[in-house]
DNA sequence: GGTGATTTGTGCGTATGTATT
DNA sequence: TAATACATACGCACAAATCAC
């Protein structure tokens, strides 16, 4: 038996014992905290003690007046090697809905746009001053009627007023196409990938639970010239992962069929 | 002022707008639990729920006996990218020693291997059947003598034999290049990127504090027929990201230099 | 539809242990 | 050594959400 220094710690390593050897399977109900407390001899407390550090480890969810329950963690996939190529040449937001259908979800989408100005972050990638005004058009994605993630892409002024994206609403053909038939034309970009802890404003927006971070791509397109859009896409890590294809994959895809 | 419906809340989101605005600035250090109940006048226990919650969120670190602090997220950047070009043809230590070094660090690493039968996650992407003996190949990296991130590589047992990876010590020429010497040229590969929170494994080998996800890289490397290797790099997310680059970045790199 | 029982959430108090200053 | 500060552990009460009847 697992056993820590205390005794709330030695409580939660068994506790997680009995969820990784799949006695206790995901879905499952745990012993309510009042077993618990008989099981171990232990305070209430100490009890949730116990159960707050599984749930911070994102091994278990509580709901009040339910129980605690073994998280589940199922992903979709995101290819972020597929948007780009020319055979599927949809907008970021067709990406999502195809990879979304693939894996059998019904997605949707809100659409909303703002002017603002840009933060260091954004503003380096972009080339622009801070605070230089930008647009921002955010996507966010459901699955099956449940948030999924949340896409913020920043544009520069100029090239946003030219390629017709300064608008209140979704473009039918993808902000991408809309750039290319203006003369800005993507040829790379540079994607960086990092995972943070949800803020309050994630676990609203993104109904992420305790437990669970999110993963942030943040890409930065750039034509031959110059960068065209910062688009950064913020998922939960239990219903998400991202999937990069690099070079020659004709064997492995041979396997795929 | 931020008031949420619940005490403890309603205080964290006072501290946590504290600490975003600059306030209280990262490795300062927040007043004591006695101040807080003061300033609050709230128990003990729900200043403490109040810093739990901060503490959950990667924003804060608490030190027995010596109080909570402001974390700081500092990154090294891991340039996914960059190892398979062929002016760099490093392995994939090599090219972590290059980028440490680039970001001014010292960087260190140990090695060990070990054989084991493939749990089905990396059966499957080696197409071995479950239990198969591979070969595990794993190098722990520090970064100024603090653990950065750990980088395991499992190999099929024949490729393994037949380029002399099956032994207890690092390679100098890298495992890509040994395996390239005997005919398995690597000429693509899967990145499958995903965070979690840290197991009680996680928190020890790689020194992770509470509020910190991990970021899991797993990379499947092939042949033009079969793969090579599953390499999985385990990194916390307050100290390391992701760079994919792709496509064309001329213009890009010239305002890097 | 409603009522009581169950279960987790919030908040209070106290005492003692352990690490740092 | 003493004081300070966080960690662990006990107790209690009531609120809020859910469930069983």
């Amino acid at each position: 038996m697992a056993r820590a220094g205390t005794l709330y710690r030695g409580i939660a390593d068994q506790v997680r014992n009995r969820i990784t050897t799949g006695e206790i399977p995901p879905g499952t109900k745990l012993p309510t905290e009042s077993q618990l407390i008989d099981q171990y001899g232990a305070s209430r407390n100490t009890i949730r003690l116990a159960l707050a550090e599984l749930e911070n480890e994102g091994l278990i969810a509580t709901e009040q007046g339910r129980g605690s329950f073994v998280r589940e963690w199922s992903s979709l996939t995101h290819h972020a090697t597929r948007a780009e190529r020319v055979d599927r040449p949809a907008s970021s937001t067709d990406a999502f809905v195809a990879e979304a259908r693939e894996a059998g979800f019904e997605p949707s989408t809100s659409f909303s746009m703002r002017i603002e100005p840009a933060v260091s972050e954004i503003a380096d990638r972009l080339q622009v001053p801070v605070d230089t005004f930008v647009v921002l058009r955010r996507v966010v994605r459901y699955l099956d009627g449940q948030v999924n993630s949340r896409q913020d892409s920043w544009y520069p002024m100029d090239l946003a007023e030219q390629a017709g994206l300064n608008v209140p609403h979704d473009i039918k053909e993808g902000t991408i196409r809309a750039m290319a038939a203006k003369g800005f034309k993507e040829v790379g970009n540079i994607d960086e990938v990092t995972a943070r802890m949800p803020s309050p404003d994630d676990q609203e927006t993104l109904d992420v639970a305790t437990g669970v971070p999110v993963i942030v791509q943040q890409r930065t397109a750039w034509t031959a010239t110059r960068p065209t859009r910062v688009t950064r896409v913020t998922m939960p890590a239990d219903r998400n992962r991202i999937i990069y294809e690099l070079g020659n994959l004709d064997a492995y895809e041979a396997t795929q069929q």
